[in-house]
DNA sequence: GATGTGAAGCTTTTT
DNA sequence: GCTTCACATC
């Protein structure tokens, strides 16, 4: 037998084992699912599988290295290298590099990440002449990609009556017209956005036969990490090129798709075996990962959803301790009590920060863990949120290698050709933008060509010197590597100097990230590739890297932090000890997923997620009222803790001290199924009784309400100007202005005692008194 | 054209 | 509560 096979039980082998024809592998949370790709993998490849014919696909780098590493590493030599292993994205965008030409873009096509697309779809709805207030970028820019995602053009999306009536519905009817200008502009500027990379692919194979079948011959042996995530257009790419040899392997979980808001369809999945004739389905259920408890409870609340694969994951792990369910007073008390268990856990049981992860379902509720743990001295590492490639600085700068390989990249060219300042302003951009539509040109080009459009001599003066910096940067693309390339575009514009020369705290952290930038740039060109298919340094050849980077991917030093994250964000990965915060209602399950079934069952999953990434302790923690918007809201609890077994948790309420912690138990009035009703006197007490330091601001000057007694809040979708109101906070008041969006309604209410404020209606809870 | 101020936006998740 | 954006001022 193969060592590689030895330490595999018998449902991961014969995922192994199996070489040629589909096969699905349902993988159940920590029951080794890399473990079987990469050593199916290496199988292939001692089976005489040549290592240019595999295609291993995943959703982030991270994966995608991690599974190259261990293919290496089981196989002990270096041909690991020629494999296609990649994200989606990735793989595809290095494809599509070399097709470029087949439709149309240039080679160097710039790829626009979710910033630029935004900025894209905004100058196109103004020059539609339509108002980016209620065509609100975000808005268009996500009903955007959910067509591209399903595969839909322009086109087909001004013909659809669905999307049409949907449109209408919102009061957004021009969408389909924003969509297809936004397309010819990117077009235009020789860019691609995230979704274009599957779209676009997609189409190749779709519209070039020759092309379809050359990779069809190429990539014999395809495997697709967390195929549950899958959205329509990877699904369709996988199936074009699966379908000569029909060696596709996917390995999913059903149980934990929660991707369904950027397209992914779990219909994919479990579909999977209809859409070839023999499917071969292997069940991993043997979980390495956690104890019985962790397993024991996420078992219990994913059983709550309907229409799973079946299944049942066990382990043989040992028990392990039972898990703590812990209700706080404030949110700030929610990460107080975090960092002081972090704490006692370090010297009870001897573990490092490195052990510790804090999950959450949105990102803004890290402040008050942030907080806490700095408080406490405990080194930490915040992921997701701004990216470093998406600090300003960073972007300016990069704006300019952009612009050097691809200067019909319009945003980018937007971006610096006054930073630094050298006398463009916005006028002369406005034209210069205004020209280039109308004579159907590049921005770029006009600038070239200024002198014909009528700048008066001073700016056409500065004009040029741009151009001509430009052109100097771009004779030396062959030339030089992109390290070389970016200190001489560091020193020509001055960008770097302007960064030293500014002596404020922020300004400094600016020039050390620019410093960070150039130090990576550097790093780059002088580590060799490992895609044996090129050693290309080019400045090219790095832009295209790091714009599917994130800021999960870069894991510098590793050093020993704890690790705060979305739960969204720790998807495939595991902690000895894990803490879920904000476990209430509206915020999880979040207020924006309970209206439909399908909606509160990705929910649920994802708290599966969030159970499942604990090895050996797991906290999960909630407060009674906490800061949202500005505004101090009460929470129940989530119903999702009603879905826990009893008898594995361990009950505790933690005020504002700690020490007052054991004496301070669980009561039985808490402990109520229907969950506890906090009066707002208990509630106030506890404010009180805050420390000082943990007063999170100065207080505004509210004279504070005591809602009445029962309070419940009101539907307030027909809420009409005149109204009288009760606000928790606030106090009885009048409605004296209705304004906002539909689905973003705010009223501006004249209170009693606390004068006028503004109410967004989606957040507060209002009682209607008449 | 740069800088400062106040209001309005926002918060579901991201390759 | 925090960030971004528009507008006013110098």
């Amino acid at each position: 037998m193969q060592v590689y096979l030895e330490g595999l039980n018998e449902q991961q082998r014969e995922a192994v084992l199996h070489r040629d024809g589909p096969i699905m592998i349902v993988a159940g949370a920590g029951s080794g699912k890399t473990k079987v790709l990469t050593t199916r993998i290496a199988h292939l490849l001692a089976t005489g599988v040549d290592p240019f014919n595999i295609l291993a696909l995943t959703f982030t780098n991270k994966a995608a290295a991690e599974m190259k590493e261990r293919v290496e590493h089981i196989l002990g030599n270096n041909e690991a290298r020629n494999i296609y292993i990649g994200t989606f994205h990735s793989v595809f965008a290095r494809i599509l590099r070399a097709e470029a030409e087949k439709l149309g873009y240039p080679r160097n096509f710039t790829i626009y990440d979710t910033d630029d697309a935004k900025s894209v779809v905004k100058t196109v709805v103004n020059e539609l002449g339509l108002d980016d207030k209620h065509y609100k970028p975000n808005t268009v820019y996500n009903r955007i990609s959910s067509a591209k995602n399903a595969l839909i053009t322009p086109e087909e999306y001004i013909n659809d009556y669905g999307l049409q009536q949907e449109d209408m519905r919102s009061n957004r009817p021009m969408i389909g017209q924003i969509y297809d200008a936004y397309c010819k502009r990117c077009y235009k500027n020789g860019a691609m956005d995230f979704d274009d990379l599957l779209l676009k692919f997609y189409l190749l194979l779709k519209t070039h036969p020759e092309s379809l079948s050359k990779y069809q011959r190429k990539f014999k042996y395809i495997m697709i990490d967390e195929y549950q995530d899958t959205n329509t257009a990877q699904y369709q790419i996988i199936k074009l090129l699966g379908a000569m040899h029909e060696n596709v392997a996917v390995v999913g979980d059903d149980a934990q798709s929660i991707y369904s808001f950027r397209g992914a369809t779990i219909e994919n999945i479990l579909q999977f075996q209809k859409d070839y004739d023999e499917v071969k389905v292997v069940m991993l259920e043997q979980n390495y990962r956690s104890s019985q408890s962790i397993l024991h409870v996420a078992n219990n609340v994913i059983a709550n959803n309907k229409g799973q694969l079946p299944k049942k994951l066990w382990t043989s792990n040992a028990e392990g301790e039972k898990i703590k369910l812990v209700r706080t007073a404030t949110d700030n008390d929610e990460g107080k009590y975090v960092a002081d268990a972090i704490q006692e856990q370090k010297l009870r049981n001897h573990y490092r920060n490195n052990d510790f992860a804090i999950l959450y379902r949105t990102n803004a509720q890290s402040r008050s863990f942030e907080e806490s743990l700095r408080r406490m001295n405990i080194a930490y590492r915040i992921y997701g949120g701004i990216s470093f490639y998406q600090r300003k600085e960073i972007k300016d700068f990069l704006s300019y290698l952009r612009v050097i390989l691809n200067p019909g990249d319009e945003e980018a060219l937007k971006r610096i050709i006054n930073f630094p300042a050298r006398g463009i302003g916005k006028t002369s951009v406005e034209k210069a933008v205004l020209f280039a539509n109308q004579n159907n040109v590049s921005m770029w080009n006009v600038l070239g060509q200024a002198a014909q459009f009528g700048y008066k001599a001073s700016t056409l003066e500065v004009i040029n010197n741009f151009v001509i910096m430009i052109k100097m940067f771009q004779s030396e693309l062959q030339k030089k590597n992109a390290y070389d390339l970016s200190i001489l575009v560091g020193k020509n514009t001055g960008l770097v100097k302007e960064l030293f020369n500014d002596k404020t705290t922020e300004g400094l952290a600016r020039y050390e990230n620019i410093q960070e930038l150039l130090n990576s740039i550097k790093e780059f060109t002088e580590t060799p590739t490992e895609d044996g298919e090129l050693l290309d340094k080019s400045l090219g050849s790095y832009l295209q890297q790091i714009t599917l980077l994130t800021d999960a991917d870069d894991d510098k030093g590793e050093s020993d932090v704890v690790k705060l994250m979305t739960i969204h964000a720790a998807k495939g990965l595991e902690f000895p000890v894990v803490f879920v915060g904000g476990l209430e209602e509206t915020l999880f399950p979040n207020a924006m997923s309970i209206n439909t079934r399908e909606e509160l069952e990705e929910e649920r999953r994802l708290f599966y997620v969030a159970i499942t990434r604990a090895k050996q302790r797991l906290w999960l923690t909630y407060a009674n009222t906490r800061y949202r918007f500005g505004n101090l809201t009460q929470n129940d609890p989530s119903r999702f803790i009603e879905e826990l077994p009893e008898e594995r948790l361990d009950r505790a309420f933690a005020g504002g001290n700690m020490r007052n912690n054991q004496s301070n138990q669980w009561n039985s009035f808490d402990k109520a199924k229907t969950g506890f009703r906090t009066s707002s006197q208990e509630n106030r007490s506890a404010t009180k009784e805050k420390p000082a330091y943990m007063v999170t601001s100065p207080v505004v000057k509210i004279k504070e309400h005591t809602p009445t007694e029962g309070f419940t809040p009101s539907d307030t979708s027909n809420l009409q100007e005149g109204q009288k109101i009760e606000h928790q906070k606030f106090g009885f008041g009048e409605v004296i202005k209705m304004e906002g969006a539909a689905h973003n309604p705010v009223a501006t209410v004249k209170f009693e005692h606390n004068g006028e404020k503004k109410i967004m209606l989606n957040y507060a809870k209002l009682r209607i008194v008449e």
